[in-house]
DNA sequence: TTGTCAGTGTGTAATATGTACACAATGCTT
DNA sequence: AAGCATTGTGTACATATTACACACTGACAA
């Protein structure tokens, strides 16, 4: 299968791969309300000083030579929140052509990329991160939080992306053991309900709801010593993930 | 934000993008076996003849420019199976700069795809295929299918791939309806038990597995006109992806 | 012809989980 | 002192999970 050649002239190549992104879908919790952390996107004519675009987009950033698709996302987490080590799971590719075809993308590719592929994977990273955490200081200023479901005017394919992430997070909600990632290390139990709500967007009942998450053994209740027994300060619970490894188990394996 | 630029040279990108492929791991079932298609990789030196590399690989190729990646998947998958609308989906993508770097693998890709840029990322889709329906003689005719469980030696991080598409495979087999993907269209109760436990790797009781799938909804008996009732010519059943849309709660959001 | 075998189909009892639903205690605020 | 928001708890019914044993048939071999 030997080919012909034609030769094609890439810029840069030293310094990013230039069809290759990672974007994060950051999600915070606070107020009792879900949230992305966005970016706000700004082009201006240089003469006129006309705004051309404005809107937001998700962090992201090219893949750099030689850089593990893994290390590309946490570089990108630790360049806009100052974090490490937290939550980061790889949750789909995006790669239909038409993603940047939308004109305004365009010319801001052509802006501040020009020596962008035309044809740009995207590889969508979720992150779950405790939001009081991050520094408002931190990364690039007009970055903000906005709740899940009154999203702005996002760019590129964003919108997709970050619905998908949703998706992926709503799907592992109660599978796995991720909740806790967008609380405090010590929570309670109106807490993570507050945010199971937020997430699914539907109520639950409160009773059940804590009988359910109490079967599960890796929420432990941290024993307070709090004088104060008055149920207004309410018991703390962790979550440990040692008991987690330990106790769970393939509980689809039924009849073994 | 503006860059200093070098010029680099990247032949054939007119064919295709030369950092990004889609890998198919491809399962089908039989003799209540699951397995996997892979592809014979041989290389001879050319002068002496002997034999520098001889070992199988999933199908894969590199994405086209312009294409989009599920459209990629899906040429492959035609191109290696004669197949088409079948079930086939992203699971993950690769993207460890150290995942190529086998010598070996180098060899076969400077013999092989000497444009090829030494850090690719493949995209994994995961396809189920009613393995009846490939036709042995179509595509490539060193194209074999193996079980799970006796692969032989893999090129690039092919083993890494095909696991990682078991993990998602069982993951998901409680959880959606995949499994009839990979049986005729009508199947047996004891054809399906066979395919769960081949896939989970376990032991199923017939009565509480029957007693299980049957009080889900979209598996529908079809009251096969058998005028030999005897048990010996089993009822057959068809999977009914309406009645699933259907019928499908989200069992987790309890207690709306 | 009979016996053996492999394949098919079925039921029950004990336990665990899911779901619907209401009230009392506290401390803070007014 | 009344009202409010917050916390915590239990019961009854329905459904799901799990463990477990036997009878029927046809094919085949003795």
């Amino acid at each position: 299968m030997q080919r012909k050649c034609k030769i094609y002239i890439i810029k840069n190549m030293e310094k990013y791969i230039n069809n290759i992104s990672v974007d994060c879908v950051i999600f915070g919790f606070n107020s009792n309300t879900l949230k992305v952390l966005l970016t706000e996107r700004i082009l201006k004519d240089k003469k006129t000083g006309e705004i051309l675009i404005s809107d937001y987009t998700l962090q992201g950033h090219h893949v750099l030579v030689g850089e593990n698709l893994d290390d590309a996302a946490h570089r990108v987490l630790k360049e806009k929140t100052g974090l490490d080590n937290i939550y980061l799971e790889q949750y789909y590719t995006f790669g239909d052509r038409s993603r940047l075809s939308n004109p305004k993308d365009q010319l801001w590719i052509r802006t501040n990329f020009p020596e962008t592929s035309n044809h740009v994977v995207s590889v969508g990273y979720l992150s779950l991160v405790n939001s009081a955490l991050i520094k408002p200081d931190r990364g690039h200023k007009f970055t903000k939080w906005f709740p899940v479901d009154e999203l702005p005017s996002l760019g590129f394919d964003h919108y997709q992306i970050i619905q998908k992430a949703l998706d992926a997070l709503r799907y592992k909600l109660w599978r796995e053991p991720i909740g806790f990632e967008l609380l405090p290390e010590k929570f309670t139990l109106t807490q993570l309900q507050n945010l199971y709500e937020a997430v699914l967007g539907i109520k639950l009942d409160r009773r059940n709801f804590r009988k359910k998450v109490l079967q599960m053994k890796h929420i432990i209740l941290i024993s307070d010593p709090q004088k104060n027994t008055s149920p207004r300060s309410p018991q703390k619970y962790i979550f440990s993930r040692e008991v987690y490894e330990k106790t769970k188990k393939s509980r689809l394996d039924f009849n073994i």
